[in-house]
DNA sequence: AAACGCATTCAAAGCGATTTCAATTTTTGA
DNA sequence: TCAAAAATTGAAATCGCTTTGAATGCGTTT
């Protein structure tokens, strides 16, 4: 079914039912209304290629997921927020998956060449990221689900890492915890520097030393946490407290306490940041995990509607957004152990 | 970059540039390389939406993803199996989110009418799926990850769930379980009625009686898996085994053993089966788990292939492949405990 | 009654590729 | 050497839609 055929269906010429469909002004009511019914009883739906190619528009915005390190469960709940607004619009999501850093790139031009995507959702930023660099010099709008550092304007939306983290970091302070390790993401990605700075600032409020010991840099997998918090526990003096950088890293540190022989929640503490799966509850574990909590699967639904923006002409300049964090208390973390 | 400017700046018609990139034989090879390095050269890339309305192949291949129950971690690996091959082909896998039943197949219709897509992958199908038959209705290509009964041939891939369940079920029998729960996906689904098919084969060849209280048919989350798990365990006599569906599923009996104050390995047993996330690692628990495994990302990249073949003209009757499921003991399985 | 304005409708020109069919050049064979 | 065959190139049609610019019909105004 196509226009050509709707329009001989009703007698109409192609254009009238075109405008029609499409809510232009000067098309007679009792014809739109034909017109649509019609549509409707037989099921017409334009042609996307066609569309797209007649409107200059691709419908479609992009994403590039690097397979190995940045897929993880985030991801599925991020599309899902994502999805959810853009099925709306009637755009779609295109992913594509790459394995290397090279790939990656490539990609972003591949799809900005034949022009498969009116925009771009960037993730995980570095602070010095050059996929954002690359886009813009492309050309290619994109909103950022992260912050970097560049000397040109970039749309984004991220959460408050260094606020959160100076408040659970100042919270454990508060509990008397001295020795607090941190599991942060990998170096370079801005999140995790903002994390840093956020738990770097709260110890030097209170005059705490930074051991670096007591900071990794890893992946969010429970594995490396595991490995890692373990051989912090066998620090002396011991760490009484971590800031486990996911749900997953949180799993991995959960085990290696008990391992340990020690108890979460009064040997040691732990507050982790959640992106709230519907999979994996804080307030369901045992003990209940402290987290700071920031859905992301509600960030995905508002990068849509700021995309959205962005292609209706928005400045670059004005698309800039910090959500705060929230620091939910719960069992996992107390106060710091008597020797 | 048009294909027109490349031309031009050639001094050769599009007709014969394109087809000295498209590999056709009438092109003289002195005139194809000198057109290939001049597309590199300027980075030309044909206009995905003129190709695809010339071609009339819409270059993509679509999921329709359930944003609440389905969406969970798994869809990330096996999107990032199927990307990795369809990246190769040039082909884009565009999903789209949908949050109830009719939404999803308004969302399947949509995708068809506008030929957005030219196959699709379908997801946890039930025995009788409207999914699948209204997409062999609309004459949409589509492979099936999973089974389901109907009266015309589908193209599926499926892992051996039956096979799987009777297999790790009769180790907990060798291993003197008498009370063994099954923690299953929700009835309707096929692979939740084949593990339990599995389940009750391995039970009757024992004639170990079945109970239903025993019997769990819930969505894969820990919570969920928690609080059933704990039900369980308040029975009298008590389960002494799990049989978890996922990997989501064992840490929520985990923490409802060890809230119940048991000791997974030796009180209470359990085997899950494992998708293989990278970021959750069986081996790397503590005990380290038991499970049936089978890597969805791996399943993700040979459906890719299936799909491919199944646009190459590959007849759907052919398309078929069931994937046995290893049993991988390790120390959460351990001799049901003598009361 | 002619002219004007307004509301509708339509024919045809794109959009940027592929592909059919025709034209041109080069090679081959007698 | 020249016609026929083969190799190479090009002009124009096509895909299904949007959109520009022109045309039509009809009630008002002068």
């Amino acid at each position: 079914m196509r226009l050509k055929d709707l329009a001989e269906h009703l007698g109409l010429s192609q254009t009238t039912v075109s405008r029609a469909l499409n809510g232009y002004p000067e098309v007679k009511e009792a014809t739109r209304l034909r017109v649509s019914e019609a549509a409707l009883e037989l099921g017409y739906r334009p042609n996307a290629s066609a569309l797209r190619l007649a409107t200059g528009r691709a419908g479609a915005v992009g994403m590039v997921l690097r397979g190995a390190d940045e897929l993880g469960p985030h991801m599925s709940e991020f599309l899902s927020g994502l999805g959810g607004r853009m099925a709306t619009q009637d755009i779609d999501i295109v992913v594509t998956t790459v394995a290397s850093q090279q790939e990656e790139l490539a990609a972003y031009r591949r799809l900005a060449a034949s022009q498969r995507v009116d925009a771009m959702i960037l993730h995980s930023p570095t602070l010095k990221d050059e996929r954002a660099e690359l886009l813009m010099d492309l050309k290619v709008p994109f909103v950022l689900h992260g912050r970097t550092n560049s000397t040109r304007p970039v749309a984004w939306l991220d959460i408050d890492n260094t606020g959160s983290l100076e408040r659970a970091t100042s919270h454990l302070l508060d509990l008397g915890h001295r020795r607090i390790a941190l599991l942060n993401g990998v170096k370079g990605r801005t999140f995790a520097e903002h994390r840093e700075l956020g738990y770097m600032a709260a110890l030097s409020a209170r005059g705490v030393p930074f051991d670096p010991a007591l900071m990794g840099n890893t992946a969010f997998t429970d594995e490396v946490a595991f490995r890692t918090a373990q051989s912090m526990l066998e620090l002396r003096p011991r760490p009484t407290a971590f800031l486990a950088g996911s749900m997953m890293t949180a799993l991995g540190v959960f085990r290696a306490i008990r391992q340990a022989g020690m108890t979460l929640g009064t040997d040691v503490s732990m507050i982790a940041h959640d992106d709230v799966f519907p999979y994996l509850n804080a307030d369901n574990m045992y003990p209940t995990m402290s987290t700071t909590r920031s859905s992301i699967r509600q960030a995905g639904s508002r990068i849509a509607e700021l995309l959205l923006q962005l292609l209706g002409g928005k400045p670059v300049s004005e698309i800039h957004e910090l959500w705060p964090v929230e620091l939910v208390l719960r069992e996992s973390s107390g106060p710091a152990p008597l020797f």
